[in-house]
DNA sequence: TTGAAAGCGCTAACAT
DNA sequence: ATGTTAGCGCTTTCAA
């Protein structure tokens, strides 16, 4: 710019022709243009209001000057920046990345994540809205966390599961449309944000049922999820009311409770399963994800059991990997695509002035069961 | 501030203590806590700045009153957005979309496209830097494009292939670095960008002579790709080279040369290659990339052609669905998530003090070659 | 169709 | 440790 003894340039001086003068603004296209910043700001939001002679002098002028308008201007001024957000959990979690993960996805994370196919959805959602996608993998809380920083920037966002404390989702929401990819935390004490979430309950038991009724499965176990992750209490609730809905004894919480739902994690639980259970082995087991369940799958071969004749496994997502693994495995699959494109309709819907002061949404995406051979189902495709 | 009968509302009225006033600025967390704006932004800034009870009481006020700092007003004010672009093309063409992978990737999308392993492998890169990503996929050009978009709201951005006018983002780059995730369009009369690119020559020169000295072929026959792509350009050239390198006859084009790099143009290449040869069939059809060799690999198998008996087909890039079809893909991967992380490491560079003003560098990152079913290799691992 | 000028919400001197 | 204040570069009335 130019170098004063003060905190800012001025604009005056910087008028002064200077060409090399870096970072260009209206200022600098309009002088050399010989229009007023006002028509060089009309030139780029609304071309038709300039006469076409003026439009080209003052685009000329930009391309010679380099210039590119500042989108933390315009949006200052505008009060809207043309972009979306997604904050996501960071899964690159030790674990999965180096120990369990890399021996099955010998392409050096060649297959997608839960998290990209979401950022797939809404990348293209968003596009067709005109908007574009900022993500970040939201770590943890603090005033200056990353969550803050998105919701700083974007004109709305999206939050994968419950990577952030609603406390803070509702604080932000006041400013500007939230929409939370899973279930209120609490049914009844509803937050006041909007979710979408899949048919977690209603997929597992349709699962459940599959073993029960076209296998003859009845010993069965099912392996849970973290402490406090809804969509798995959701999922062990399906189970069970698939049980009581076959007249099988009604669990009241998973036969074995991972700390982390992840390959090892499966695996062990395995183990665990194996051990307690002595000569009773289960017919069936089945993981709260996809994850565990290949984990296990694992585990149940080195234990010279054989998958689905000795025990059939089953897990939940329909991750891609799901399909590589041998045997392959049987699972739910959640919409995950849609997800995100459902994300951005909704957040697309506040914008727009009809849906600013609804009410909170709560949507439920339906899930499909994908029956591969590790329920003992043939090889149909999946 | 001031009260003035004009435009916008003043700040001095709004400061009468409303507390239902929408998107409170530092000013109502300010005169709610007591202090002034410039404390209110230390607290967010550095809050080390700020005596521990101060702090608390500004963060007390600013969750009441629901304020998330405007990212456009920081970004204005301090030059600079903690946020990083990615532009890539716009892969879902229709083509692609619907008529021949929908036949394969039967999941919906379930596999990674090459853009999605660059996102990802960015968005790791720039969270380590403490940056967001930001991305768009790109379209056509023009004064209101996507890319201006983009490049008004970042620090820096990486642009995949050549999916915008050199020109333009010469023009950007002038104000903020750009780096470009392909060669130079012009080896010799350089654009002043940074490049980063995969080694495309040297990985199917390397692939062609394993097919030619470990296989025994010498009927090559190479399917090139869109005319202006010069990564199959480099690819071809890698082909003619090692052709040369054994005594090969050295073509100066492909054999085939496709209107796009899908599936379904693979397998009308293979149609027309097989049509114009007649009985000599060739013994090896190289693709200039995997989409296309998949496709050729269906239409064999309806010719009734078997891979890699009767012919051996490869591909170039390695992506997942490669791994999946029958044959398995013999293919050069391209270390995509990798290309992601150093251009965040060029762009991080750039931005701090060091690399402002230093030379535009090309970066090449090495392939390698993936040796599966389709060459005639056995079931290796790959 | 164009110009003039206020103000968007924040940061960063500088002063205290 | 905290307050004052001048911009950051744009959009947007309003007036011409």
């Amino acid at each position: 710019m130019n170098a004063l003894s003060f905190p800012y340039g001025t604009r005056g001086e910087q008028r002064a022709g200077d060409p090399v003068s870096s970072t260009p603004t209206v200022y600098d296209v309009a002088e050399r243009s010989g229009v007023s910043i006002a028509t060089v700001s009309r030139v780029y939001r609304n071309p038709d209001s300039v006469r076409e002679a003026t439009r080209e002098k003052v685009l000329a002028a930009a391309r010679d000057l380099g210039y590119v308008p500042s989108g933390n201007a315009r949006g200052l001024a505008s009060r809207s920046t043309g972009v979306l957000g997604l904050c996501f959990p960071d899964y690159s979690d030790p674990d999965t990345e180096s120990e369990a993960a890399a021996a099955d996805a010998d392409d050096d994370h060649a297959f997608m994540l839960y998290s990209d196919q979401i950022i797939r959805g809404m990348e293209r959602a968003a596009r067709r809205h005109g908007y574009a996608l900022l993500i970040a993998a939201s770590l943890s809380g603090g005033p200056e966390s990353l969550v803050a920083k998105v919701a700083g920037r974007v004109d709305g966002f999206a939050v994968l599961a419950r990577t952030v404390p609603t406390e803070d989702l509702e604080v932000i929401s006041r400013r500007l449309p939230v929409v939370m990819l899973a279930g209120p935390r609490d049914p009844d004490g509803p937050d006041h944000l909007d979710h979408i979430e899949v048919a977690n309950a209603d997929g597992q038991r349709a699962l459940t049922r599959h073993l029960i009724e076209d296998h003859g499965l009845r010993r069965l176990a099912f392996v849970g999820g973290v402490e406090d992750s809804p969509d798995a209490q959701a999922r062990f609730d399906g189970y069970a009311a698939a049980r009581q809905e076959a007249g099988l004894s009604v669990p009241r919480a998973p036969d074995v409770r991972p700390e982390l739902m992840t390959q090892a994690e499966g695996a062990r639980a395995v183990e665990a399963l194996l051990d307690r259970a002595g000569a009773e082995l289960p017919e069936g087991i089945l993981f709260a994800n996809d994850q565990m369940a290949i984990g296990a799958l694992h585990a149940l071969e080195r234990r010279g059991l054989r998958v689905p004749e000795d025990v059939a496994v089953t897990g939940f997502d329909g991750i891609p990997l799901g399909r590589l693994v041998r045997p392959a495995l049987t699972t739910v699959r959640q919409p995950m695509r849609r997800l995100g494109e459902e994300a951005v309709d909704l957040l697309v819907h506040r914008l727009g002035s009809s849906g600013t002061a609804a009410e909170p949404e709560s949507r439920v995406l339906p899930v499909d069961v994908v029956r591969r051979e590790s329920c003992g189902c043939g090889d149909v495709a999946g």
